[in-house]
DNA sequence: ACCTGAACACCGTTCAAGT
DNA sequence: ACCTGAACACCGTTCAAGT
């Protein structure tokens, strides 16, 4: 059977929700595709590509409708979204925050709050460090929660994993920061 | 020649400053010691135990004085004091990062934003939800930062890698929420 | 207590060759 | 264009044995 990079990047996300980001090694994931390894790279360069577009794809698969109108409602909405779509699989939390902070992809979420602050009428600094500072907040919040949520799932410890009211409590401490700063 | 824990740690970090994280093995660090791989379990269980250790130990050679006596003032200087420790090691930001993730070590900085929250007169969950926002926030901004930094030393990038002010204005906006929340 | 030597069960990646 | 087979240069960890 001959393959496409298309199935090479959904069978890797097949593998890294079902084992674990570190059972998703090329290897592996030749061997899931009845391949040699060599083969997998015809359709990607190296591994840390193959997890950029991993990054990519979960992205995409947790889109959904922009409903709200003001900007910070919309700020909510986007950071809630890229939350849940990480939370879709496992370890994705990593796979997402690692690819962003190498600067390989997931640039949707960026792109989308860089565009709510502007249409609430920050000025361009302000824009460029409350995006970050948002992204930061989340990435490291979800991963710290898909963390906390596989080891006590797999019995190992009992603290709780800062769930959906701690993140958007959170949240919206750094929207009052950014609410205060709207030029009007 | 006979080594203890302190010793094996110490040219841990020698060799993730020089070499980085992604060099920084077992057996390379064997090598370093002029031992066999093997010998290491005698001082450390596993990699992910020695890598606590190594997180943990770059925090405390960071470590410096308190001077604000704000709790707001005192929360900017925990942030600046965990950044500056982080930088000061190649990969020190994703090693710190990485083990407060997974709950391995690097708690202290935790321990201190929870005393100067509490200090600052906010409710217990507030505590909980600032201290965790703050930590996000910090190991985001850095690693970022760090990433970028050693990105363009190796000639790669040019994109700015938002430095102090940044840091600190991201800090700000997070403050902002907080104060406001402090009950009077 | 601290270390060696040898082994086990793996990695990512390259490259010549096949269809 | 897509894949095989074989190789290169590695990993973390275990375990019996030595001093």
């Amino acid at each position: 059977m001959r393959y496409h990079r298309r199935d090479v990047v959904e069978r890797a996300i097949e593998v890294l929700d079902e084992y674990g980001l570190e059972s998703l090694t090329m290897r592996r994931l030749a061997a899931e595709l009845g391949l040699q390894p060599s083969a997998l790279y015809h359709h990607v360069p190296n591994k840390q590509t193959l997890l950029a577009a991993i990054a990519d794809e979960i992205l995409d698969r947790g889109r959904r409708e922009r409903r709200a109108a003001e900007w910070d409602r919309r700020v909510v909405e986007i950071c809630a979204e890229l939350r849940d779509a990480m939370l879709a699989y496992r370890d994705g939390a990593e796979v997402v925050a690692t690819a962003h902070t190498f600067g390989l992809g997931a640039s949707e979420p960026a792109t989308q709050l860089r565009e709510a602050l502007r249409a609430g009428g920050l000025e361009d600094d302000l824009v460029e460090v409350g995006t970050r500072a948002l992204l930061h907040l989340v990435f490291g919040h979800t991963a710290e929660e898909q963390a906390a949520l596989q080891a006590s799932s797999a019995g190992a410890i009992d603290w709780e994993p800062g769930s959906a009211g701690d993140f958007e409590q959170g949240l919206e401490l750094l929207l009052d920061g950014l609410r205060s700063r709207v030029r009007r």
